[in-house]
DNA sequence: TCCTAAACAGACAGGTCTGTCTAGTTGACC
DNA sequence: GGTCAACTAGACAGACCTGTCTGTTTAGGA
């Protein structure tokens, strides 16, 4: 009674998890075409054999660091204390400046996948999709809350904001980014 | 004198001509560390010591294709008739649109290019940079024109606003962007 | 006619890519 | 002790990558 514990959630193996955050700091920096598997296993100290016993190819390894992103977004949108929505879409759209003022900031991962991902119906698109289909819904339920009279076509402008935003972070000056995202949030949302 | 009567701007021989074409064609649709040369050279039925003789590098191809899509830009927004600077900023970001519902829309080319180029001193992501300086530059100059008492501030929201509407375009919906523009113009400029 | 510049075809080198495979090792559980 | 699953190391195949090089062809101007 002192093994599987906690099977919910299939804690994976430590070769797994050592691929897993190898390729995610790896892609993250370098671009995924960019960065080869034998790169990847050498750093997380897997064999071969190994890494393909876990994952079929490596556009499997670039879902699961997908995945792995949307998952780690997802949880730090759902730890937010609850909060007027007024609030809570300042906490949504402020993590864009917590990452924009970290070091070694390199724009969305999402977004540079789908840079070098071209087929729609492609596997990494779809996971792609996935997120992005949820960040918007997350905004448009907290605009509907706000009592905003066309959620939908804001939650668009906001999630186009947040890509924008995201992309000045990394090319031009992050810096510049929080007094974006107050200024943006002051203009979109109807004045009371 | 029949000869060099146009030396200006330095009409490129065919074959380059015909390679930064079909590199543009190629490098757009696929990605551009997915493209090899030999692919490129063959579509465009050049050979490979001409192609090396025009580009010492596949990156030198790559920043001539970045420069031609950023000439093409400025071409066009240089060919908007004079108006006030209302109109001018709808017909600026009007161009999305345009594009957006074009087909083979597959996003900003520039946007693209800097997710697969890491180093931000590579003449890649310089070429980026010019074409970004640029266009916030002119949105800057309109709102300033119109009045706008924060048109540092107001153009770089534009400039995010722009990012993230092609990335809606290529990612979610072509079709919701002509509306989510004008929504935009209504509510971040100052309303009269 | 000769000369030169530009483009042609295509082999080649040296490296990297993904993915497969063989063979040996470790460690936990029965 | 025996078994089994997961791991390790590393060779290998076959394709593709960039970039170099040799040698030939074409076409225009002096």
């Amino acid at each position: 009674m002192k093994t599987n514990e906690l099977p919910l959630a299939v804690s994976p193996s430590p070769a797994r998890r050592r691929l897993i955050d190898t390729a995610t700091r790896l892609f993250y920096a370098g671009g995924i075409h960019a960065v080869g598997i034998d790169r990847i296993i050498a750093e997380a100290g897997v064999a071969k054999a190994t890494f393909y016993s876990h994952f079929p190819s490596k556009d499997d390894l670039v879902v699961a660091y997908l995945e792995e992103q949307d998952r780690i977004g997802r949880a730090a949108v759902a730890a937010l204390p609850k909060q007027p929505p007024r609030r809570m879409l300042a906490a949504i759209l402020g993590r864009i400046s917590t990452a924009a003022v970290a070091g070694d900031f390199r724009g969305c991962p999402f977004l540079n996948a789908a840079a070098e991902y071209t087929d729609p119906a492609s596997p990494v698109r779809r996971a792609i999709d996935a997120r992005r289909a949820w960040y918007h819904g997350v905004l448009r339920e907290q605009l509907a809350a706000d009592g905003d009279k066309t959620p939908e076509v804001t939650a668009a402008l906001l999630v186009a904001l947040s890509d924008g935003l995201l992309e000045i972070a990394y090319l031009d000056d992050p810096r510049s980014v929080p007094a974006l995202i107050e200024a943006a949030l002051t203009r979109l949302l109807p004045q009371r």
